[in-house]
DNA sequence: GGGTCTCCAGTTTTT
DNA sequence: CTGGAGACCC
């Protein structure tokens, strides 16, 4: 495909004014932006003064390299392709001046850093019953985005709608929330667009200065914006209106988590006088699969714009309807399956992908592939800068970098338990409050603390040879992997981890601590292992921007229907479509949707949680070139027991004669199901982790001192 | 301060 | 049936 279609054409072709391109699954979307961004240049647009924003790093990247491939790297380099969080940040980073911070710095917390603040703060308003954090988190999250502030949120809820414990609670959390990360000078990552609002709007000549700076404004998936970001891009392109975005409404999958479809369905009332143009040409998969397809989407029942994919490449396998016994029969065909693709040569492992609604689902097919000895590649799951003792060794270092980041030395100050509890720790805190001190300066001296229990005396002790040892080692400029290792080694980090978790479990989190380590030998490698660079990296290191090493890209893909947005498999194996699990049983509950408005301003619903799980599964499907497998299992384990499932409702929307149905019916395995936990799934989590055979580097050195 | 017990919930998670 | 979190006790 080396024309453009008189739809992407035009696309591309348009110069200046607000612009909408409607891009269907597999339309050549990428292709439409980074050509526009290449004619902008041709005529005449600066390239320092295009932004093109998206989700993630990868696509980022990948917008990045492609349009690099036209224009040459050198004015590739001058452009701006970053994601919406990364473009927050430097904005504020420019701009603390204005925003009234101490000093240059701060901190990005992540998910689990701002869960750890509302859990505390949970702790001191004693609440009657539990909630779950991350639900607090997420009514926190929608407040924020729509611009509510505390007292406001607190009137809008006297006028009393629809308030629910949740509401009650997160109403009274978020205040405590804000000024905790106001103390700690901290930002969370809603924050990093939020903010840059909020200081454009009170500040119009900062404003101005960035609208000067960027003339051009791409956005890529706009179907996932949340209500900040569409503020956000009204604000900068706002005054010149070149702005441009690109997504498909049909794949909106994210209002869950606060994206609000309704940006890409009004986007011509924000931007009057917006072109639109539709790509509905599919170049990616057969006919037959985008039959199935449209057969979905036909039972839509949300607003959106009118889209019929129209099949470059006619013809093509019929779907294949997998009706397994069970999720055991529903694994073992799955696998045996791609080992014949494999075998027949009609594809290499990256050509197949294996799609589900929850993780959990991937066990089975994890375990029967690897028995099989094929490799693969999981996508999602807990993230690598998520883990427990990545964030632990992160914020060893960046408390030995910057003795200021208060938040980290809270993080390690007991970990791994040394005597410093709670109390003591509040009684550290206190003295320092009292005395206009830093809590590291007194932790680091902890003698000047009245009645501080001997225990804790010799942990902060403890904890002061650590840092200071590491310290040093900075100074004398020492690898930064090297460093970690010793640090590692000096914190006893190793022997906790056996401590607190056996087998697998513990393989895993070492094998996570030396892909770490290696990871930053391959940054000093690379010549960017100075003390300032490494510590610019640990502060920003949850916002993903460097991965650890994937290694082989040649595995089958193993991920989570969502997981698999943007990506495309010669072969796609969708599992578990029944209902309940897709659509998922909350989608199917009373509540129709999970995320509350808050802004209250109009009860507009947009649709409800069950369009999403259809608009999911339309991803899921799409995501297949030449061969897509559906399969549901007659019974699944639920709770213990073997439950009767009923087909997914998606099923039913599908014309039979699109699918060939086919019954893997074996036995409805009572006792085969059980985990087997042996030395061979030891090993296999040893090499999973990169070890091969030899004690793990970190446990070799005993941990010297007490404990 | 830390280990053990009990009870409850049980999706998805680009940053 | 599981894992995580909080309560409870030593």
């Amino acid at each position: 495909m080396t024309e453009l279609n008189p739809s992407q054409k035009q696309a591309v072709e348009h110069s200046t004014g607000p612009i909408l391109v409607l891009a269907g699954a597999g339309s050549g979307k990428t292709r439409v932006v980074t050509q526009r961004v290449a004619r902008l240049i041709e005529r005449g647009a600066a390239a320092r003064s295009i932004l093109a924003m998206t989700f993630t790093n990868k696509a980022a990247g990948e917008m990045h390299e492609r349009v690099s491939r036209i224009v040459g790297a050198k004015i590739a380099r001058e452009l701006k392709v970053c994601t919406f969080h990364r473009f927050g940040l430097d904005v504020l980073g420019t701009e603390t001046k204005a925003l009234g911070l101490r000093g240059t710095s701060f901190a990005i917390f992540d998910q689990s850093d701002s869960a750890g603040v509302v859990r505390e703060i949970l702790r001191d308003i004693r609440t009657g019953r539990t909630f779950d954090v991350q639900g607090i988190l997420a009514r926190i999250s929608n407040a924020k985005n729509a611009f509510v502030e505390p007292e406001a949120w607190e009137l809008a809820e006297k006028g009393g709608k629809g308030v629910d414990a949740y509401d009650e609670i997160a109403m009274l959390v978020y205040p405590r929330y804000l000024a905790a990360l106001k103390s700690l000078q901290a930002f969370d990552f809603d924050d990093l667009i939020c903010e840059v609002v909020n200081l454009w709007r009170r500040r119009p000549d900062v404003l101005e200065r960035w609208r000067q700076r960027f003339r051009f404004v791409i956005v890529d998936e706009y179907q996932d914006t949340n209500h900040a970001q569409l503020e956000l891009v009204r604000l900068l392109g706002g005054e010149h209106r070149n702005v441009c975005v690109v997504g498909d409404d049909d794949q909106s999958i994210y209002a869950w988590r606060g994206a609000d479809v309704r940006n890409i369905l009004e986007f011509e009332s924000h931007f009057p006088g917006a072109k639109v143009v539709k790509l509905q040409d599919n170049y990616r998969s057969t006919e037959a699969i985008l039959d199935v397809a449209n057969a979905v989407l036909a039972r839509a029942g949300a607003r959106r714009h009118q889209k019929t994919l129209v099949a470059a490449r006619k013809g093509g396998d019929k779907v294949q309807l997998v009706v397994a016994a069970d999720p055991d029969v529903e694994a073992s065909f799955v696998c045996t399956e791609i080992q014949r693709i494999l075998e027949q040569g009609g594809a290499r492992p990256r050509d197949v992908a294996v799609l589900y609604r929850s993780n959990q689902q991937s066990q089975l097919i994890e375990s029967g592939l690897k028995e099989r000895q094929i490799p693969i590649r999981m996508i999602g799951g807990a993230q690598f800068y998520e883990r427990k003792e990545v964030k632990d060794l992160c914020a060893y270092l960046r408390f030995a970098i910057n003795p200021d980041d208060e938040m980290s030395l809270r993080r390690i100050i007991n970990y791994p338990a040394r005597g410093i509890g709670d109390v003591a720790v509040s009684k550290l805190a206190s003295h320092a409050t009292a005395h206009d001190l830093s809590l590291w300066s007194v932790v680091s001296r902890p003698h000047i603390v009245r009645e501080l229990p001997a225990a804790a005396m010799e942990g902060c002790r403890e904890l002061g040879r650590i840092v200071e040892g590491t310290r040093a080692r900075f100074e004398r400029g020492e690898p930064c992997a090297e460093i970690a290792r010793a640090m590692v080694v000096d914190i006893g980090l190793g022997q906790d981890i056996l401590a607190a978790s056996v087998g697998p479990t513990a393989a895993r989190r070492l094998g996570n601590v030396e892909s770490l380590i290696q990871l930053f030998g391959r940054r000093d490698a690379a010549g960017k292992g100075d003390r300032k660079s490494f510590g610019e990296f640990l502060r920003l290191i949850s916002l993903r921007e460097e991965t650890a090493e994937e290694g082989a890209t040649d595995r089958v893909t193993l991920t989570t229907m969502h997981g698999a947005k943007g990506l495309e498999f010669g072969f796609v194996f969708v599992l578990g479509l029944e209902d309940g699990l897709m659509p998922h049983s909350r989608s199917l509950e009373e509540r129709a949707t999970d995320v509350v408005p808050i802004t209250g301003q109009d009860g507009d619903l947009v649709g409800t949680s069950i369009d999403e799980e259809r608009r999911l599964f339309y991803v899921a499907v799409t995501r297949a070139r030449d061969r897509l497998y559906l399969c549901r299992s007659k019974y699944r384990g639920s709770r213990g027991k073997m439950v009767l499932r009923t087909p997914s409702r998606f099923l039913q929307d599908i014309p039979p004669e699109l699918v060939e149905e086919r019954q893997e019916l074996a036995p409805i395995a009572p006792e085969v199901n059980q985990t087997k936990v042996g030395a061979a799934s030891v090993m296999a989590a040893l090499s999973f982790a990169g070890f091969n055979g030899d004690a793990p580097p970190i446990l070799r050195r005993p941990q010297s001192g007490r404990r």
